[in-house]
RNA sequence: CGGAGCGUAGCUCAGCCUGGUAGAGCACUUGGUUUGGGACCAAGACGUCGCAGGUUCAAAUCCUGUCGCUCCGACCA
């Protein structure tokens, strides 16, 4: 391609929009165009690194036994009831009408589509196993998007489906989606770790996200970093806290004392009262599909929401109100508690943290506004429903596998693997004959890449001041051929038009920077877009009789005219 | 959905407080001088000051509403 051909629109300054790195990359070096928000065009440059990466993830697919099709992106709203999730999921749903007045939805995701396709296809143990996949464009109703491609209306995703017979062979086609994964992201440059993962609202027994290390991710990722435990935050569990929780009697019977204005953790750890946070029980109001329930957690500890939702086994989980709260204990927010004797009104469930179990000589609310007590022992003062592990793990708590300390970093979701059992072959009706004749539903596993944020997760860990440093393998273009004078017939331009045309000849993906542009302006550029290998052609090297090879980040190297086009060939195909 | 900030040329922004001819730099066009790390000179083209209403002799500027964009939050009592 030459330069003056295409549309590389580069930007010398940020635009006001773009907060993180590589956001401001993706405009400046000409890749994307926002048309509004969360919706962005590709643009020459910026495709050709897109349809890099759905190469990489379509070869990994193919060689890991996927099959390729290619699914409606419109989908009836039926096959979501079928499901159950057209009420669960209807946050994320664009909606649109025909002319009938009848509704579809821009499908967030398929499975829906791909279990009907499978209920209709599929019938015998012998067609099994299947791996379908697609690369396509999804929508979704984001609360909100942002930082460009991270988190966008519409995205491209790859989503890939198996169908197993049984939920062994099911493990063995989950396992080769985990490695498939691998291999891509270490193809795209990336440095992506699998970590242990809740479900959501797809649902399903257990599940890997891969996760790209970065400070600009939207997720937290709790590690040891001997390797062998990494999971979201949202899922990671511990040895439990470092200070441990009291378990000796204070006193006797629960005792008031009054605490005025006294609505907070800190002020009652505070003089003159000074109860440390981990002898405290916090007692959180939460609605949960509807009821109200009651949540205890150490003073210190934080409720993980979506720990509580997986182990309740709700759908819906939201705190209640202040009102809410009066209405169910008799008191203000501050000042609540679950002791037998201060709750008068109709019963409720009270879920319980694991790391109170056996706690005494506890503090919490007293149910009446200004009030706390004090010498609470739980297994005798409270009457816990359910115990479970709902706290959150934090930073230098014990590694459950290796007894070391736990990292806490950000990370970005690129990717993520889910078995999801036969929920949705059994609502959608995807059955088939086992061997002995009996109808099973199908054991799925779904599979998800997010392509457009892949991309930019490689531009959010390969950069410099100058700009992107794209790995070889994902790079719009392989080669910039930079002459510095444009001039037709000049030594320069001739010698650059010959080293591009066998270039071409051969394969590689090469660029020549054919502007009437100061060699500056052509240097500032490529560098900001990050083209691995530079060759640079001048009247002052090409009198010694060589060009100039530099590799983004690296040095610049003088080699001899006549090996040029010998030596690219040995760097773009990596026997250099 | 709540909070905060911002909408002025293609981009980055000034002007707004204190109402009175719409600005700068970059980019763009033409000519010239330059030519190894984002050149210089000259001339030019480019705007319903997001939109709507109001106040006023007069609104980019003040008021109200609205739309859009960005960030934070939407759980810790």
């Amino acid at each position: 391609m030459r330069w003056t051909q295409t549309l590389i629109p580069t930007l010398k300054e940020t635009p006001a929009e773009a907060e993180i790195t590589s956001h401001k990359l993706l405009l400046r070096a000409g890749l994307v165009r926002k048309l509004a928000g969360g919706l962005y065009t590709f643009l020459p440059l910026g495709l050709r690194a897109l349809r890099k990466v759905e190469r990489i993830v379509r070869e990994e697919m193919n060689r890991a036994g996927a099959l390729e099709l290619l699914m409606p992106a419109m989908q009836p709203p039926e096959i979501w009831e079928r499901s159950g999730r057209y009420v669960t999921a209807s946050e994320v749903f664009f909606k649109v009408r025909d002319r009938a007045r009848k509704e579809w939805i821009l499908g967030p995701t398929h499975e829906e589509v791909i279990t009907t396709l499978v209920a209709g296809e599929i019938n015998s143990y012998r067609q099994l196993p299947k791996n379908f996949y697609q690369i396509q464009t999804k929508f979704r109703d984001e609360i909100r998007p942002r930082f460009g491609l991270m988190r966008a209306k519409e995205f491209i995703m790859k989503d890939a489906y198996s169908f197993d017979a049984t939920d062994e062979l099911a493990q063995v086609s989950y396992q080769k989606m985990y490695d498939a994964y691998a291999r891509i992201f270490q193809r795209c440059g990336l440095k992506a770790i699998a970590v242990e993962a809740d479900t959501g609202v797809i649902g399903g027994k257990f599940s890997h996200e891969f996760m790209v290390p970065a400070e600009t991710g939207e997720n937290e990722v709790a590690y040891c970093e001997s390797g062998q435990y990494a999971a979201n935050i949202e899922k990671a569990a511990s040895k439990g806290s470092l200070i441990p929780t009291p378990n000796l009697s204070t006193g006797g019977n629960p005792e008031e004392f009054a605490t005025p204005g006294v609505v907070t953790i800190e002020a009652l750890g505070a003089a003159p009262y000074g109860v440390a946070a981990h002898q405290q029980i916090k007692t959180l109001v939460y609605v949960v599909d509807s009821k109200i329930v009651l949540i205890l957690m150490r003073g210190d500890d934080q409720l993980n929401e979506v720990k509580f939702m997986a182990k309740a086994g709700a759908t819906q989980v939201r705190p209640a109100g202040v009102e809410e709260c009066f209405g169910a204990l008799g008191a203000k927010p501050g000042s609540l508690g679950a002791v037998k004797s201060t709750m008068t009104g109709d019963k409720i469930q009270i879920f319980a943290d694991e790391s109170l179990r056996g706690a005494k000589g506890m503090t919490t609310g007293a149910n009446k506004d200004g009030f706390h007590l004090r010498h609470v022992e739980i297994d005798r003062d409270i009457e816990v429903t359910q115990w479970f592990d709902l706290r959150t793990v934090k930073a230098g708590e014990l590694c459950v596998a290796t007894g070391q300390p736990l990292k806490i970093g950000r990370a970005i979701e690129v990717g993520h693997i889910f078995k999801l059992g036969t929920k949705y072959s059994e609502k959608l009706n995807a059955m088939f004959l086992d061997e002995s004749g009996k109808q099973q539903p199908a054991v799925m596993g779904c599979y998800g890449i997010g392509v457009t944020r892949t991309l930019q997760a490689i531009i959010e860990q390969s950069n410099d001041k100058d700009g992107i440093i794209w790995p070889l393998s994902v790079a719009p273009y392989a080669v910039c051929l930079t002459p510095l004078s444009i001039v037709a017939g000049s030594p320069v331009m001739a010698l650059a038009e010959k080293i591009y045309a066998e270039l071409e000849a051969q394969g590689v993906d090469v660029i020549l920077d054919d502007r009437d542009e100061r060699p500056g302006v052509k240097f500032k550029d490529s560098e900001l877009i990050g083209f691995p290998i530079r060759v640079g052609i001048g009247e002052k090297s090409l009198a010694k009789g060589e060009v100039e090879l530099k590799l983004r980040g690296g040095v610049l190297t003088p080699v001899k005219v006549e090996e040029a086009v010998a030596k690219v060939l040995e760097l773009v195909k990596g026997t250099a």
